[in-house]
RNA sequence: GGCGACAUGGCCGAGUGGCUAGGCAGAGGUCUGCAAAACCUCGUACGGCGGUUCGAAUCCGCCUGUCGCCUCCA
């Protein structure tokens, strides 16, 4: 596609993509609940929407990445019996609900970090924007969209016409479903909490006109988006799960409140499973970044590298459910550790040689055309094997290309930029230079016992590199080293 | 029960009405003192049953299976 299209879950179709303002684009997305360790399926919703917000900004778009932190705990539902998270996780590690926020806030930015995950523009703080959840909510009120009971208030779902656009969700269908129960005070089923009153062993509360409480869930992001990108505003995302009831609430409120449309485009992210369910917190079966970095969890047989695990996110598509398996990743560690070295040795190579021109306006419109078709990343990935192993094949046999400094320019903008891949093998930045000159020299002296027909000195010399974890590796022009 | 997805070769995983996805693993070969790397060649896959079509893995229907949402959740 020569132009970006995205897939636009309110219309369940790809449609061309047009910001509201030419040039700008506002884009929020659902952060975590700060009262755990991130794991993989936060990964994978980061990772995907970090590369939609890089590839924007490739394309020129001055991006507003607006990304929440909720640090408010919520009920498990509107009944009144469900626990509140982060209070839960206080009690059980015994510190201020505020520290534990603290503390999962700081170790999730610690992973999205070591995941080459940009850090959003702004990190707005659930707990941070009570006025502007409050005004929110009074201002539902006035227009008659909720309704206070006993302390809580409620939004009114049957004064919205189009509740349930998003999901698909009538309002009748959602009555007869098993699960639904109904609290007390609530008119209708389907309505939702925008407050909650608190009694005097809730730990987080704040004053309101209608007594000490604390914000409904889905508030927050209608307060906390409306402040920073506008009443109406490009993408919103997030993980697929949000969908109903959380992104239906969002709409409902935003549009009630505001008397305008919301979001032109939303975004959905699949799943990770794990033997083909759901990975989540409180399903229990959810492995946390840290455990993969480390290699401590039981279903672990070892550590993995941050890289490997965006190369192996990028290796499907973000709209698509991702299986994990340890098979899986050690494939997706071959397959980067394989693309890495292209780079490497093309990012390495001279600036101009005496080999043909390469065409990297073709390479260039084959990878946006995969991009653009909905940020397949996989696609890219394919592209870029395809073309740059036979590009690599005519550099290490000295077919240099003339414009070699555009094909590296344009291979540093895409792999680092766009999909954030390490273009550079792992060698320690202290020292290289006097590493390189050790190295050289016995490359030197093996080369000269080679000469000679003294293999075994020749062997002695790799085999105890290589169990150093430096490889050595003859070729035509002679021997090269890579680090492992 | 309601709503919505998905089912691809040993594994992961893209995708289009007819033409090679790609990665990983595997087999054979070239090169090499050996090894590694690199390069060349190789699998003719699309849940089942019907239908539309000159032609479908790709469109339609039915069936089977798996999953997600309907409760906190990326």
């Amino acid at each position: 596609m020569e132009k970006l299209h995205v897939f636009n879950t309110l219309t369940r179709s790809k449609e061309r993509f047009v910001p509201l303002q030419e040039g700008f684009v506002g884009m929020y997305v659902c952060g975590p609940t700060v009262y755990g360790d991130a794991h993989l399926g936060h990964a994978k919703s980061y990772v995907s929407f970090d590369i939609i917000v890089r590839y924007l900004r490739y394309l020129g778009f001055k991006v507003r990445y607006v990304q929440n932190i909720t640090d408010v705990g919520h009920l498990t539902d509107d009944a009144d019996d469900g626990e509140d998270k982060l209070q839960k996780q206080s009690i059980a590690e015994r510190k201020e609900p505020m520290e534990i926020a603290e503390h999962y806030t700081y170790t999730y930015f610690r992973d999205m970090d070591a995941l080459n995950v940009l850090r959003p523009d702004i990190s707005p703080r659930a707990t941070g924007h009570i006025p502007e959840q409050i005004a929110m909510i009074e201002q539902l009120l006035e227009k008659g969209h909720a309704y206070p009971a006993d302390g809580n208030v409620y939004f009114d779902v049957t004064s919205d016409p189009d509740y349930g656009k998003l999901s698909g969700r009538k309002l009748d269908e959602a009555e007869s479903g098993t699960r639904v129960n109904t609290a007390g005070d609530k008119r209708n089923p389907a309505d939702f909490a925008l407050w909650k009153k608190a009694d005097s062993s809730h730990l987080m509360q704040w004053p309101s006109p209608w007594g000490p409480g604390y914000p409904g869930w889905h508030i927050e992001c209608s307060a906390m988006s409306s402040k920073y990108l506008g009443r109406t505003f490009d993408i919103h995302g997030g993980g697929l799960e949000n969908q109903f009831p959380h992104h239906e609430c969002e709409i409902a409120q935003s549009e009630c409140a505001h008397g305008q449309d919301f979001v032109k485009y939303w975004l959905h992210n699949n799943m990770v499973t794990l033997n083909g369910q759901k990975m989540g917190k409180s399903l229990g079966n959810a492995i946390s970044l840290q455990q993969f970095f480390t290699g401590n969890h039981p279903l672990l047989t070892r550590s993995w590298s941050p890289a490997v695990i965006r190369f192996f996110l990028l290796q499907s598509h973000y709209r698509s459910t991702t299986d994990f398996s340890e098979q899986a990743l050690e494939a997706a560690e071959s397959g980067l550790k394989n693309l890495t070295s292209i780079l490497d040795t093309l990012m390495k190579s001279p600036d101009t040689g005496k080999g043909a021109h390469f065409d990297t306006h073709a390479l260039q419109a084959e990878l946006e055309a995969q991009m653009n078709d909905d940020f397949n990343t996989a696609r890219a990935l394919a592209v870029l094997f395809d073309r740059l192993k036979p590009l690599r094949t005519a550099v290490t046999s000295g077919q240099i290309p003339v414009n070699m400094a555009e094909v590296k320019d344009l291979l540093s903008r895409f792999t680092v930029d766009v999909l954030g891949l390490q273009q550079t093998e792992n060698i320690p930045a202290d020292g290289t230079e006097k590493l390189d000159a050790a190295l050289q020299l016995i490359i030197e002296l093996r080369a000269q016992a080679r000469k000679e027909r003294d293999w075994p000195t020749a062997d002695l010399i790799r085999d105890r590199l290589a169990a150093a974890g430096i490889r050595i590796e003859d070729g035509p022009a002679g021997s090269t080293y890579k680090i492992d």
